[in-house]
DNA sequence: AAAACTGTATTATATTATTAATACAGTAAT
DNA sequence: ATTACTGTATTAATAATATAATACAGTTTT
């Protein structure tokens, strides 16, 4: 079963970091559900092309966070509270990327109309 | 005459490519005209508190791209054809920029009309 | 017990972004 | 000419990201 993590090594943010937000959003989604167990970290990196320590670093930085837990010698896991932790601040975290998009939207074309006509067309594209 | 631009330092977008992007920004807008000077290197450093190397990248890239020239000795300059430039990838910037946030919004809330009203209360929000 | 998995830790190395200090070269004003 | 600005270039040092190799410790299976 393949976790579909997808690393854009064009992008500037680290791929710790990817990981950590891509593995955050699937567990938003209900994908990655409570006590599922997460690839381990030879695997993971393996598939991704990537250094075990980056994801070692990823699953540290997201049990530190409380989403998931591990057992030495076992592996990672879902946290129970996990979605709870996540559904919390989801309307925030939906509510932050669509403000700051408008915000950068803003920075090219100052006609709110024309934005909200781009926004229409995107949607249906992505239906 | 301060040009406003705000460093991220919490971002992972480098700083060169931060002061790039909120440059290019203002020339879509009109707010830096053709043929207008850019802040000196050293000024816009200071004022940034950031290294003037910093500064030096961004420009040398934007001159790279197009958008600014510079004259030895003088300073750099708003390029006639910038704003045209840019005006040519306006709409694909826009849009890129939506398409983008739908796509993250997504990977939090599978409810588009969720989306949707999130993103008018946005709107509102910014006006 | 041994093998084959887990996560954890350490050390070294390479790359990139950034800072820092400094020097050089062109322009403008005095 | 001198001064004070411009941009350019170089070299060094630092911090962060990522890779690599390796070792250690816990779990499971055989």
């Amino acid at each position: 079963m393949d976790i579909m993590i997808k690393i854009d090594s064009a992008s500037f943010i680290p791929i710790y970091e990817q990981v950590k937000q891509q593995l955050k959003s699937r567990i938003s989604l209900g994908i990655l559900a409570a006590g599922e167990p997460l690839p381990s970290i030879r695997d993971l990196a393996t598939s991704l092309i990537i250094n075990p320590n980056t994801v070692a670093r990823a699953y540290r930085e997201l049990e530190h966070e409380g989403y998931i837990y591990t057992r030495k010698g076992k592996g990672c896991y879902i946290s129970k509270n996990s979605q709870a932790l996540i559904a919390k601040e989801k309307e925030a975290i939906v509510t932050r990327i669509l403000d700051e998009a408008i915000n950068e939207a803003k920075k090219y074309e100052k006609d709110i109309d024309k934005i909200k006509q781009v926004f229409e067309k995107s949607m249906e594209k992505s239906k």
